[in-house]
DNA sequence: GTAAGTCTACTACATTCGTCGGAGGATGTC
DNA sequence: GACATCCTCCGACGAATGTAGTAGACTTAC
């Protein structure tokens, strides 16, 4: 059980994005950072994804000072990790092959992606030629 | 707009998955097959699941029996696609190689995929060592 | 031809999520 | 100290989704 369920929605994952990518922000910050995307959304809006998110335990706030100041409670990568799992699961059985055929050859990497994977590769098939 | 905006629910996905794995298939079909798996719903669920994925243009529906036979109209691969365009976007605002490099990293692979994906990488890197 | 079973159509209900407004407390400014 | 401003808290509402019950038509087996 030391996996968590990841549920989130579309909206939280875009505020959660933003903690990532800014560092701690209270709700105005945040609120800017998505003006300055195009994203037109209400001031609570944003609050209640921030609250919802810190009642799923995936953010976690500093309320010593008026505006609170949240900050992500986990990581980019882990939530990653969970979405993809919970893709395999769902769309092949678990099996991570076809999804990493899929993805390298329709998404454009860029070279030093392929070297980075070119090692991770050698490094699992060990009695590569 | 050629692509659509195929949002799923995942119990909705279990469905389709199962017309995938299994052709076209009745309400009774997908049940006993959910069965199988130890998924335990009521007939009516399927069949409200089997509906609104037809409304949703992602199933097609034969009525001249009395039992509808419902087969996929999107293939796995497109929906895969689609899935992890709209996790790359939310994650990684696109990047594909993050991504990957988490796949492959977390995941295991066989040997066979493994080589299939350093066929891929070959012809991705033309001016490989 | 009647009883039992199967199938579809329709309705319903709880939960989650995206979205936001209003009340009321804190702060800053003149 | 009064006014504008900013903040949090709370409640709300509609759409989507997961889940399922019931009514009524059709089929089948005796």
């Amino acid at each position: 059980m030391s996996e968590r369920q990841y549920d989130l929605g579309s909206a939280e994952l875009e505020v959660l994005k933003v903690l990532w990518d800014a560092g701690p922000s209270t709700v105005r910050d945040v609120l800017n950072r998505l003006h300055d995307c195009g994203r037109r959304l209400a001031y609570t809006t944003v609050q209640t994804s921030l609250t919802r998110l810190e009642q799923k335990g995936f953010v976690r706030s500093d309320k010593s000072d008026l505006a609170h100041v949240f900050r992500a409670r986990v990581t980019r990568d882990r939530v990653t990790r969970s979405r993809l799992k919970a893709l395999l699961t769902q769309l092949y059985d678990g099996a991570a092959g076809p999804l990493v055929l899929q993805l390298v050859q329709s998404e454009r990497l860029t070279a030093e992606e392929i070297e980075k994977l070119q090692g991770l590769i050698d490094e699992l098939d060990p009695n590569a030629s």
